[in-house]
RNA sequence: GGCGAAGUAGCUCAGCUGGUUAGAGCGGUGGAAUCAUAAUCCAUAGGUCGGGGGUUCAAGUCCCUCCUUCGCUACCA
């Protein structure tokens, strides 16, 4: 039985279409997913909306549609997004699920049983414009001593009946367990915010609303509703079974890893380890909090007008090649700087340049000189076993490493240097020279190549499965061999003497034109 | 304000526990080659490693200080 490898992305809230960061934390997740698969691994990937809350409610009124409605509706935009950007996702779930809900109730009830829920009032300064409580140190002085809050809004002294979770005392708890898993928060600077957070003290945490109606019904509390954040995170463990006592859910949970952004780190590693060492229940063995995209080094807001639709770049680019340049161009934790003047550069340099280039001069010659089947091999030279040696090292070792490690960027730029060297060989072997001077060498050397591009292809898999997939099909490459542990093995002579025979080979990575000035996306 | 991260070639960045002439990719320059998506290969570019001070036989790599940028500093999500 393979080894479960559960991973999730963050249950993204949809009172607006995806963005650019919601698709690139759904691609690197699925690299990883991939990755896993391609390593033997039973996985469960999970994504989904996050769909109660406030604001749902907000938007929906001010679009004048039901709330219901707007989450169908938001929610369709990202299952879309998923498979246009080939996410390979296992489930898709919504907060606004029966059996989530059911679950969300299930693990109040054992937070109820651990005696860490009290009802109390929760005070504050309000807004009733933004809906929003504020921290005193939040608020500025008006006109005639009037507070208000960060947005103008003016606020009041509010008093609101709410149930209370008891954070507090998880405290310690929560800190012996970063001491004891070095690795549960990742990277160390994200670590090092969340432990510095949380000796400064944890609070009790209002987990429950009286305000809005949109949610999960507290039980044996009708007139509240679960705060959010309660509900969300639930998700993850809602989406494999949980409450109920099933199979996947035994395999699955605790999860390996979930991916999120920077922004929502201590919401998955303060509040949900705290909720589940309240239930009882085991926790995730790592979060992984990556960085945000910017803009030409600006962040993106509706306001700034720099806002990117990620399907619009998939349009206009490609999917593979928008995946390539994020999991390329950006190392996996660190903010990433995005334009469309680096993506086009990245991808051809990369993509189109070295790798397709490499695949394409390759299967010509093998086409025009071998009749399309594949050369036989008649004993390899230094060169040759250098090269194997190199590339056999990189797709078994290297990139498996790094890929584990989530440096999807480090990966592959192991990765180019082995499509560094497999040109480098081309060039001093030249085997269209060789056509007419020792035909039995050239045919060695395409074999050779034949072989590093197949593993090279493989190793692509996780990151452009839909160009990988394409051109491991156009090599006749078995679908048994397509993994990490099988591309090293002996598949190039059986294939070769099942007399398999390329057709004209087509180009997979075109070079891409930069898109017309429009200006910037104002 | 407090805590933390970062400042390395034109650009984007690697440089772990201090140790030969500071690295890569892209760009630029000069060659080679012509199988291939005008793609490739080879060579090269002399950057006070933010400023200053210190520890050490030896510092981009440790300590202090200053400058700059950024993140976190709880209940919208």
């Amino acid at each position: 039985m393979s080894e479960p490898f559960y991973i999730t992305t963050a249950i993204a809230y949809p009172n607006g279409k995806p963005h650019i960061g919601h698709a690139y934390e759904a691609i690197a997740t699925d690299a990883i997913a991939r990755f896993q698969r391609l390593m033997g691994r039973d996985v469960r990937f999970v994504t989904g909306t996050d769909e109660h809350g406030l604001k749902m409610d907000q938007t929906a009124r001010a679009a004048g549609k039901a709330t219901r409605d707007l989450a169908d509706e938001m929610s369709s935009y990202f299952k879309e997004m998923c498979h246009t950007l080939d996410i390979s996702i296992d489930h898709f779930c919504r907060t606004t699920s029966d059996h989530h809900h059911k679950a969300s109730q299930a693990i109040w009830k054992r937070l109820e049983a651990a005696g860490d829920l009290y009802l109390d009032r929760y005070e504050g300064w309000y807004s009733v414009r933004d809906e929003a409580y504020y921290d005193e140190t939040e608020l500025t002085e008006g006109e005639g001593g009037q507070k208000l809050s960060p947005q103008g809004t003016p606020v009041e002294w509010t008093v609101e009946e709410s149930w209370f979770f008891r954070l507090s005392k998880y405290e310690q708890p929560l800190l012996e367990y970063y001491g004891a898993h070095p690795d549960f928060i990742r990277p160390d600077s994200r670590k090092n915010e969340t432990v510095k957070f949380v000796e400064g003290g944890l609070k009790d945490l209002s987990v429950s609303r009286t305000s809005f109606d949109w949610g999960v019904k507290v039980p044996g509390s009708e007139n509240h509703v679960m705060y959010v954040w309660l509900d969300a995170l639930t998700t993850y463990i809602s989406a494999i079974g949980f409450p109920d006592d099933t199979e996947e859910w035994r395999k699955f949970w605790p999860a390996n890893v979930h991916i999120i952004g920077k922004d929502i780190v201590r919401f998955h590693t303060v509040y949900w380890p705290a909720f589940l060492m309240s239930a009882g229940l085991p926790l995730p063995k790592q979060v992984f909090g990556h960085g945000f995209l910017l803009s030409r080094g600006e962040k993106m807001s509706k306001s700034l007008g720099n806002v990117v639709d990620p399907m619009q770049l998939a349009e206009l680019f490609g999917v593979d090649a928008l995946r390539y340049f994020l999991l390329r161009e950006v190392s996996f934790g660190q903010d990433g700087s995005y334009s469309p003047e680096a993506i086009v550069t990245r991808v051809n340099a990369d993509l189109a340049n070295s790798f397709g280039n490499l695949a394409q001069r390759t299967l010509s010659l093998i086409f025009k000189n071998c009749e399309g089947y594949l050369p036989a091999i008649r004993g390899h030279n230094d060169d040759d076993t250098a090269l194997l040696d190199l590339v056999g090292a990189t797709v078994s070792q290297h990139i498996p490493a790094h890929y584990e490690d989530l440096a999807m960027s480090q990966g592959l730029e192991s990765w180019m240097q082995a499509v560094f060297a497999c040109n480098a060989y081309v060039d001093v072997q030249a085997p269209w020279a060789l056509k007419k001077t020792d035909p039995e060498r050239m045919e060695t050397v395409l074999a050779t190549l034949f072989i590093c591009i197949a593993q090279l292809a493989i190793a692509a898999l996780p990151i452009i499965p839909g160009s990988a997939t394409k051109l491991l099909d156009q090599m006749g490459v078995p679908l048994d061999v397509r993994n990490f542990h099988a591309a090293g093995s002996h598949w190039y002579s059986p294939l070769a003497e099942s007399n398999y025979q390329i057709a004209q080979p087509v180009g997979l990575f075109p070079r891409l034109e930069m898109p017309a000035e429009e200006g910037t996306a104002a």
